[in-house]
DNA sequence: CACCTACAGGGTATGATATATCATCGCAAG
DNA sequence: CTTGCGATGATATATCATACCCTGTAGGTG
């Protein structure tokens, strides 16, 4: 189970910059970004795979800041209501927001081998569901786009036989 | 909570449709569609909304074809394996195929409004999910493209102000 | 200061969804 | 007959999520 991202890249960046794009925009807009919510937001933005409530509320637990299933749904709902983070459907699980701060409709991908999960952003107008929902003239309010793969990363390792 | 397809159709059809569609699939492929599946696929067919497992289960303990989970569980694994009926992440709850027997990647309407929901087909190239996967190099393998909003109907009931 | 309000958080309990595991049954091929 | 397989029966438990009520604290306002 290592479960890197997609590509190499500067991992202890992801993490500097998610932690100061979500204090810039809790600071913007009158935000509180508690000792919970900034634990909570750090062990997401420190794995490129997809965290499950409890498996958060364990680490909550074993630093002393809640063992009850609410203090991490809490912590959880604000990053999600904010845009920090995204809760992914297909797994009932959470990763941390590639663009934090910025309205959109995340796609995510995950590697069924490795547990990966990367994020990147869509306009919802645009591709299958855009069309098909202003075919049958249904507004879309959120969307859930997800796909489930073998990333790159793990196609070079287990490849083609 | 009426909660009718988007459209006006001839309901019954949908039903008769939909069993003869997974029949003769059965029959082609040597499945076995047995009491409880044949019944699942029946109560899903009856509602363009999606069912929960444990309403399945009732229905099907009312009939007195099982009452433990594993029952509806397999019964509905059984049934979205085939390509009878989806899983509908958002909600943990499932729908009947529009498109039995076509292997496809749907896409799932919800309406907020009146729990309809509303499916189409789409190739899983296309699109923002396509792009997004061809540009990481990521293989996909399944997809969940979902969108929560407003239907047609109850868009023109509780319409623009 | 006294009071109120809003919001974060603690704690308990429970609800809702899903699966692991082992046992049994019926059918059809060998 | 017996063996293998897929379906089903049954029990227990894992996993995910929320309702509810109470407490603490910070800021506004009389």
């Amino acid at each position: 189970m290592s479960a890197q991202g997609f590509e190499r890249h500067d991992h202890a960046a992801c993490i500097t910059d998610g932690l100061a794009a979500a204090e810039r925009v809790c600071a913007e807009r009158g935000l509180q970004l508690t000792r919970v919510r900034r634990r909570v937001l750090e062990y997401l933005l420190g794995e490129h795979r997809a965290l499950g409530a409890y498996e958060i509320l364990d680490r909550l637990s074993a630093e002393g800041l809640g063992k009850q299933p609410p203090v991490a749904y809490r912590a959880l709902e604000f990053l999600v209501t904010n845009g920090f983070a995204h809760r992914v459907e297909k797994l009932n699980a959470f990763i941390a927001c590639g663009l934090p701060g910025k309205t959109h409709h995340p796609v995510i991908l995950i590697c069924s081998d490795c547990g990966a999960v990367a994020e990147t952003a869509t306009n919802p107008a645009a591709g299958a569901l855009g069309r098909a929902a202003k075919a049958s003239g249904f507004a879309i309010d959120r969307t859930v786009i997800e796909a489930e793969g073998t990333c790159p990363r793990c196609a070079g390792a287990a490849g083609p036989a």
